[in-house]
DNA sequence: GGCGATAGGTTATGCGTATTAACAGTAATA
DNA sequence: TATTACTGTTAATACGCATAACCTATCGCC
């Protein structure tokens, strides 16, 4: 733990005061006429000697700022589990940093509950901070919005006492496309398998769905995800659907296995289409139509968002990217003979 | 931006002074008597209503410990083509950190060419570092290891000027022991595919495998990956190995198929053993004989490494994780009809 | 020679916190 | 009554850096 070199020392060994040494290193165009080349080489050959380099610490509670990105996630990043649904995210986070010259600071959450406003506080390290993660805190987005570190949110959120900045994907016109295209098809009996509330994300997803299904039949809805196959294939045919919607990815592939066990040709009986991608899941050869969710635009949209805040202190921004549809093999019309049959 | 509510502040509205405020807050054993209860309420009730958090920055000026981890990577993280390399890293580093209660500071490496040493190297404030990477640079290492920064070597490295601390995996046991394997198996002709030189990892794995080819006969060697797999096949056949040890996962899964294309049978007529795996590559759904990497301990063992030398200034270790050998199916006997027809 | 201007620095100060030495005020003791 | 001991609080300081304010020669010019 040997002492740190600071300017004091650069100072001493170059015969100088430690103001010009600071000098030496802020050359700006304006001051660099101050000091000589002679005196600047001198000091700078004791800097390059000696290996030093200014404490960003100190350096930032002089100027404010540290170009510095704090990362909060309400689950931890990494774990498999979870994988799909991060990696994106922070790839976009890390390739928008590096280009802007940031560093990312990630908050474990210390301990059990990971929460931004605990005793130890070290976001503010950051100059501001990304926010992601499925569920957020809603008394501590509320507190965010209210004080004045900048941040924000992967994903759009609800207001909290006020807008909350954030860049998010527009679930609600594309859920909404799924549908008509389903209804093109000639489906008229639809399920909904998936929450209709929860997360904003969700919650779009719902929206969209809902707005479009005017006119046609919601014949069964499976909130939650997670079911057994059996119960919700049973269910869905039960009901007579020709087509259901998930919400995620993993409950579909678990059906639609089922269904082509049980001799359901896909999409001939049954259109299967699938709004997110939220749990890690086996890989499935089956192509569903679904949607493109552009994680990395998102988050990468969103540093530049942060950026923008923190460094002109721009005012909160809302944005939703666009979110395309996947055209997929699983949506079809009901094949004629099945039709017949039926 | 809005200023800051700091501890002048605390201290004008409950009517102390900062020092007060602070010993509070600071409230150890020893100190707690010294402040009644009556005022260490007032000032709490006060820190409650403003949200009063102390800046980590200022903190951290004053007891030069942060409690964050720096980590740094040659690479970017992220990219996919990486993933599998740096994921169980990143997950082991996560999880270790949080249980230590550190904060995770990612070093995007701002710019092009990463490294440590640059321009504006906020790598200082973290109170040590960890270094992740395929390569390293020499001479930083080198810089590193003469200087006082407290960081911890993913991997086994060479000594740079003097003893590189690293947590590492022990290649040279575990890959003689995979050829001690393949011998007891019959295999007296092998081959070898993958560099025998460059990083560590890729050396040691070279070296266990010299070590335990005493009194075999290497009959080919393809330095380098990403070679045509008909390249490696004809080159392995017609020096007539019945056993290849690949250095890469990728290669060996081109090679197998490859192999079983024109009608050879994995192990019956060709054994195939591989030591690593770096690149992205197509899931195989062959079970390789292989090497089980403790990726996540290892990432997990430097973090805690790393937290000793930070905390107790403890001197250097090297660790090396035993790396356990996978059974799999690609090792086996040759079959006593090809031997035969050979 | 006296004046201001300029080059080439230096001193002083503040950022927000932790910490230590010091200082009043009161109670206990001699 | 004078001294000591303790209690509760504060002023002072340091951490490393950036920067504004301030010196001191030296030079140019009338």
């Amino acid at each position: 733990m040997s002492k740190r070199v600071t300017q004091r020392d650069i100072a001493r060994l170059a015969q100088v005061s430690q103001a010009t040494v600071s000098l030496v290193l802020n050359a700006t165009d304006a001051a660099a006429g101050r000091i000589p080349a002679e005196t600047r080489e001198r000091v700078n050959k004791v800097i390059r000697e000696t290996g030093y380099v200014a404490d960003p610490v100190a350096r930032r509670m002089v100027k404010g700022l540290n170009r510095i990105l704090g990362v909060f996630t309400y689950e931890p990043a990494f774990p498999s589990a979870q994988a799909d649904f991060f990696t994106p995210l922070l790839l976009g986070i890390e390739s928008a940093a590096q280009e802007l010259g940031y560093d990312l600071l990630l908050l474990t959450g210390a301990g059990e509950s990971r929460k931004i406003f605990g005793d130890n506080v070290r976001l503010r390290l950051a100059d501001g901070c990304l926010i992601l993660g499925r569920r957020f805190d809603p008394d501590e987005l509320a507190r965010l919005v209210r004080g004045d570190f900048p941040f924000v949110a992967v994903g759009r959120r609800d207001d909290a006492g006020g807008p909350v900045p954030y860049v998010g994907v527009d679930y609600v016109p594309a859920t909404a496309e799924l549908v008509r295209r389903a209804r093109q098809f000639g489906h008229q009996r639809i399920a909904y398998v998936g929450p209709d509330s929860g997360a904003e994300s969700i919650a779009d997803r719902w929206l969209g769905f809902q707005q479009a299904m005017v006119g046609a039949d919601l014949v069964a809805t499976l909130p939650g995800v997670g079911r057994p196959a059996e119960e919700v294939l049973d269910t869905v045919r039960r009901a007579g659907a020709s087509c259901v919607f998930f919400s995620e990815y993993a409950d579909a592939i678990g059906v639609e296995r089922l269904a082509r066990e049980r001799g359901l040709s896909v999409p001939g009986d049954l259109s299967i289409i699938v709004l997110g991608h939220h749990l890690r899941a086996e890989q499935s050869a089956t192509a569903f139509t679904s949607l493109f969710i552009p994680r990395e635009a998102m988050a990468r949209a969103a540093t530049h968002m942060l950026v923008r805040r923190v460094e002109s202190d721009a005012p909160v921004e809302q944005q939703l990217l666009p979110c395309e549809p996947v055209e997929g093999e699983t949506l079809g019309p009901i094949s004629s003979v099945n039709h017949q049959a039926k």
